[in-house]
DNA sequence: TTTTTATATGCAAGTTTTTGCATATAAAAA
DNA sequence: TTTTTATATGCAAAAACTTGCATATAAAAA
């Protein structure tokens, strides 16, 4: 599992609460790694029972009051561990794809709309990830160079999402014949 | 949950065993969708229980029994039902991409081992969707467009493991310098 | 002015998936 | 000849994830 380990390497760039997890989760990270705030909250509980984490309580006026949490020494021992093992390969479950497979038994109009509707989702984060993008490249060449990892992991999201909307186009083309 | 329909969909053009469907899976359709064998004959008691499949023993010589599954009316019903209801996007959850992001933790040249080992298997799962799409550009036309929508999912996963390589050049260049 | 969005966290129950174990035979490979 | 691979299915426990509920305030939008 590796939520767990998510995690671990954002508290370990910066502490942060479950919110400010999420956030990261449903922002930038969001093209690699997904997860709710329940599954945050309860991996955040299991962490700290666990000392891979601590926390400190900081009490906002207006805004609720804030868990934050930092990794720590054995948190980062852990990762390391983590990240000195290889992982299994990722299995993709895409339920579009099996609708696709499948879609013989409905009108193509209905395959056609769906596939629109993901287009535009594509288009959406394609979009958000080249701001990102260009953020980054109008950074200084050392601060390029600091964050040359995360950038990969950006560059895999961009790829990726050309390379969905190219073959979108070539179904979409498909399925008007 | 889509495994449930995943499976309804395998069963739909062809009856078959719980041993049947992981072939399946771990085959041509592990690009898109992949689940073990436990899961799988899990889900079988499940749907037989809920009339959506049904079963029938086959004695084999030599072989051990094989409980071959069929879909029911009931079971296309629902099938149906759930083709016409748009699915949620997919999410990611992409564990080699966590390892970059906190990679630096680490020495570079473990990730570009691990990177290379992941290489290795998406060249492999080209080159066998390579094979099969050449196998369908052979079928007459008839069978080519009798076959258009599976063809789209194979489609899918080869654009989509040329992007995942072509990533990966890009990164192992970077990691280089 | 009412509704929605953002901030901030959590419990409880149910569902799904993973991990580990278990069995049995035949053919192919080492 | 021994080991591995392929065939074929399953239970049980643990871990993980989803769904639904619950609370509370402030700012922004409708």
């Amino acid at each position: 599992m590796s939520l767990k380990h998510a995690i671990l390497v954002l508290l370990e760039t910066e502490p942060g609460s479950g919110y400010d997890l999420l956030k990261q989760f449903n922002q930038g990270l969001g093209y690699f790694w997904n997860a709710s705030h329940q599954q945050i909250y309860q991996q955040l509980k299991g962490l700290l029972d666990n000392g891979l984490i601590s926390c400190q309580i900081h009490v906002q006026d207006a805004k609720p009051d804030k868990k934050v949490y930092e990794i720590t020494h054995q948190g980062i021992e852990e990762l390391k561990k983590w990240l000195s093992n290889s992982v299994k390969p990722n299995k993709t479950n895409d339920a579009l794809l099996v609708k696709l497979y499948g879609g013989h038994l409905i009108e193509e109009s209905k395959l056609t709309d769906e596939l629109l509707e993901h287009q535009a989702l594509h288009q959406k984060t394609l979009r958000n990830l080249l701001e990102i993008e260009k953020t980054y490249l109008r950074l200084p060449t050392a601060k390029q160079t600091q964050y040359k990892l995360p950038y990969l992991t950006l560059r895999r999201g961009i790829i990726g999402e050309q390379a969905w909307l190219e073959w979108a186009d070539e179904a979409l083309n498909s399925l008007k014949k």
